[in-house]
DNA sequence: TTTT
DNA sequence: TTTT
């Protein structure tokens, strides 16, 4: 029986996406995404804590990524859950945990969320004043899983 | 800024929970979650992939799952992602992700959704014939991240 | 710019789809679910609450309704919300939202979760043994907006 | 069995929030909040289209929204459906859908997602600088329903 | 490593 | 009625 392995997060980019353009065609940018959290602890003090998310977009997603989103910029990500397994430099089996991105979709207004550290302060150049969202749907059988 | 960290599943428990009941009356179950998906390979076959989850259940989400959910189970699980590192016995850093859930719904008809290998077959013993459903915020300075 | 529009259910058909084949080779199915919720009043007395809504699948996802969904079936409902306008048998504009279906998703084990008022007690006929799930993006341009 | 009523959305608001302090303490802020998406219709041609909601939010959630959202600020929302029926002026029995609110938080940059008619340009005053966020269960009991 |  |  089919089942339902969805996330949906909103935060920002910790870097600038790393994207890499496979031989095919295809192509996949990964970055990491903070959420961030308030609450406050047993003395009442407010604690903020910080969740990273490794983040994989493929193909439509990688160049939606490449093109418009950077360090700081807010985004809302949709996607599904992947435990990968590799070997590490001791060839002991690791796992690692991802999104797979299925939707993307950049928030904030005019200034756009974040400084692009290599200049271009082409005033909204990364500002969310076009509609920069794409849904796409995983072609399963093409990821490396 | 606060941001937003959500995961949905629905799925069935690969085994039993296991809960431990910690000092202070504080308690937390764990049981993995598979989530199955279909697709088509280049070749037109019909290919079934299996994601396995771990799921962290605190306090009254610890207590609904040792009492209703078993291996098998069909269950809605709503949570937050959370990576947790730690030391090896090699002492070497790892990283696990964890979905701490904030709801659980036991899903399925009559029978249960699944066979509990001690036996047990009182009918619909652990069916969802009853409401087996709670939603609980986490109490997150009491939650040892 | 672009916002996200989603809408997760899980509930109980409250009657058999009904299915409409359009000119044009396109289909479309209407059922109404309902979702159940509990809680206590200030009494402490224990009340359940049902809210019902109007779902339309379209194309492949009304196939499915038509083959696969029945009174009393649980299923996974993801979509979209849509408020369409209308008029009454008076002449007065009226409003009525129902949920698009892009993903639905037949829940429950063997026997199924529900009765099929016309018989074919066929064993798990409408169960969810088979893999009874699709996910399908809306065509917009399609839709009678 | 208890379901799932879920909603989530992003998108802007489309006024300020209307609020009442109702009798005995507790408060409940209306607001409607469009989500836009795009598309291309048979021609190719790039079309916008809006979806209103109709959003409830009670208490905290009230207070919240009556602080720090206005025209056109960009929010999260996450709540359930909720269909009320009425009678109007001719005393027809009418039904009006609205997401009851479970959780609000304030989306964009620095200058903040909107301009507020009665001037107050007071940098970022209603900007996500703090951490504007909240969720909260209903008290379904006091939710006139 | 983000954001406020 | 929003936003880009």
């Amino acid at each position: 029986m089919a089942g339902i392995n969805k996330v949906i997060l909103v935060g920002n980019l910790g870097k600038d996406p790393e994207v890499r353009h496979l031989e095919g065609g295809n192509s996949v940018a990964h970055f990491t995404l903070a959420t961030n959290e308030y609450y406050k602890d047993k003395q009442g003090a407010r604690v903020e804590r910080t969740e990273w998310h490794n983040i994989s977009a493929w193909r439509g997603l990688a160049e939606l990524a490449e093109k418009f989103l950077k360090k700081g910029s807010q985004v809302y990500v949709e996607g599904k859950l992947r435990t990968r397994q590799y070997q590490d430099k001791d060839q002991q089996t690791r796992y690692v945990t991802e999104i797979i991105a299925e939707e993307i979709s950049l928030l904030g207004g005019r200034p756009g969320g974040g400084t692009n550290g290599t200049g271009s302060a082409t005033g909204s150049a990364n500002g969310a004043d076009e509609n920069v969202s794409l849904r796409q749907e995983p072609e399963l059988d093409q990821l490396p899983f």
